[in-house]
Formats: C-alpha cells, structure tokens, sequence
DNA sequence: GTATGTACCTGCGGGC
DNA sequence: TGCCCGCAGGTACATA
C-alpha cells in the first residue's frame, strides 16, 4: 500500500516532469476524477504547465499555472509511472496525461480507490491533515500536543491522519515496534519518554523506507514512478510477519485486529 | 471523543 | 485443476 514512504519516491520520481506542458488528457474510469466533473477536468488540464511537484502526508501535490493544483491519492493501489513511447498493455490504467515531451504520465490503480481532483485551493482537501513528519516542525513537544487527552489506541491513532498525516498499516505496525510500545496503549497513558521514543520511532522508520525506496509485498503492486518496485519489505520486522521471530528477541509475532485493522507486534517486547 | 460498521473495488489465496 | 468465498485496506460517512 502507498503510505508516505512510497509517495516520497514516487514524488522524487516524477521531478523530471516539471516544466512539461499537459497536451492531452484521457479519462478511462470516470470515478477517479473527484472533482470536478470529468469534462471540466479535461478541459481545464489541457495546456497547463506543471510548476511544482511535491508531498502532503500521502497526496501527490501538483502545481500548475493558472493557480491550480493537481492533487492525486493512489489509496490502495494506485501507481503513477512515466513512460516514453507506445502503448502499455495495462488494463487498469485509469488516467493517461500525455506532455510536450512525447511521455504520459500513467495512472493505474487496479480497485479503483485512488482519486484526483483538480482545485484552486489545495487547503479545502489538505487543511485537516495533521504533523508531517519529516519535517522540521515535527518535534516531540507537538507529537505530545497531539496525543495529549486522547483514550484512543496508539494504533487507531497513528492511522488518523489528522494526527500524523503519512503513515497507513505498515508503517504504524512497525513504528510501534521499533518504540517497543504495544498498539493497544492508550495515548494518553504514555510517558514523556514513551512519546520521545514513538517521536524518534516514526522519523526512523520513514527515512530507512525511503531510503530503501518504500515497500513492495509480494503482490508486486507497488513501484517507484520509474517501474522500480521499492527494496524495504526485507527489513520489515512485524507486518505480515504472524508467527515468524521477533527480530529483537525471537518470540513468535501475533495478529490482532484494532479498529478493523490487521495490526502486528511482538507480545514480549512491546508493552 | 471513541468505536464499529458499511461502502467503494479487485486480486488473491484458502478451502473444497 | 477449477470454482467459490472472503479477506485485504485508505478514506468517507453513518450510527451507536
């Protein structure tokens, strides 16, 4: 699944796109247009020039001129590649933007949940999101702001990106092992240290997966804007990892479910 | 505020 | 081998 890690290098991928102009537009599945309407849509993207290309939380934010913003959530299995040439045998390609240079941008996304939108206010979709947390202003100070008075489960919490905005099942799983913390705390229960080690917790486990370019399961679904499946699953320690060893002291991985959610963790070593 | 359920979707894997 | 069934999950929304 695309969480932060992935669109990061997906993000990174596609910067060679700044500069082009947008010279066509085919909609394939009508339902991945958000807003607005599909014919609008078109009309509108055809002929811009792509500004900026950069990350919020998990959407793909792009900047074109004329003040308007390309904002795209690949959600389960959405893949954005660019290609030169010919056609692609994809049959879940959902969007097709071609640019002045010959290559199309491709996106696919096989259960259809993926979304764009195009809008002059990126805020009205982006503006609930919560700590991004790579960067500066992500201190332990406001991870604790964000948590304080909240009962609910670290788990469910790490996925409401209204509090942290990136991380999605795999990444949670493995930043509450990394902190040694059990996904069924309580936030509001953790201790300055606990909320320091979650802190350190999430920035390391982002920065190692991108470092890896992101994670591709065994369904192959997920790959960089180049093609390139991401090298990070190899260094999972809890997801999708039920009965197999802990790395850190060898005791079998259990699977619960929190709040609907296959959830992962050590019962020895995280409490 | 918190928890649960449903919808959106299709590929995949388990069971037979 | 082939078929059926249910699960997986990010987000929005409804309900308790």
């Amino acid at each position: 699944m695309p969480e932060l890690p992935e669109v990061e290098t997906v993000v990174r991928g596609l910067q060679g796109l700044v500069g082009r102009r947008i010279t066509d537009v085919e909609v394939r599945w009508e339902r991945t247009v958000a807003v607005p309407d599909v014919e609008t849509f078109v009309r509108r993207l055809q002929g811009r020039r792509i500004e900026e290309i950069k990350r919020r939380g998990k959407w793909v934010v792009v900047r074109l001129d004329g003040g308007l913003f390309l904002l795209i959530h690949l959600r389960m299995s959405g893949r954005l590649v660019v290609r030169w040439g010919s056609a692609t045998d994809d049959r879940h390609l959902r969007v097709v933007l071609a640019l002045d240079d010959g290559s199309r941008l491709f996106f696919s996304d096989p259960r259809k949940f993926g979304r764009m939108a195009l809008v002059e206010d990126p805020e009205h979709l982006l503006g609930d999101l919560g700590l991004e947390p790579l960067d500066e202003g992500f201190t332990v100070k406001r991870l604790r702001d964000r948590l304080a008075g909240r009962r609910a489960r670290l788990k469910s919490l790490l996925l409401d990106q209204r509090v942290v905005a990136g991380l999605g099942n795999i990444y949670a799983d493995e930043v509450l092992w990394r902190a040694g913390l059990h996904p069924l705390r309580r936030a509001d229960r953790l201790t300055e240290e606990e909320v320091a080690r979650l802190h350190r917790a999430i920035r390391d486990v982002l920065r190692e997966a991108i470092a890896g370019r992101g994670t591709t399961l065994r369904d192959g679904r997920y790959v960089g804007a180049d093609g390139r499946p991401g090298g990070f699953a190899p260094r999972l320690a809890v997801y999708r990892r039920t009965a197999q060893p802990c790395p850190r002291c060898g005791t079998p991985i259990q699977r619960i479910r929190v709040g609907g959610r296959g959830t992962h963790f050590c019962p020895r070593c995280q409490t």
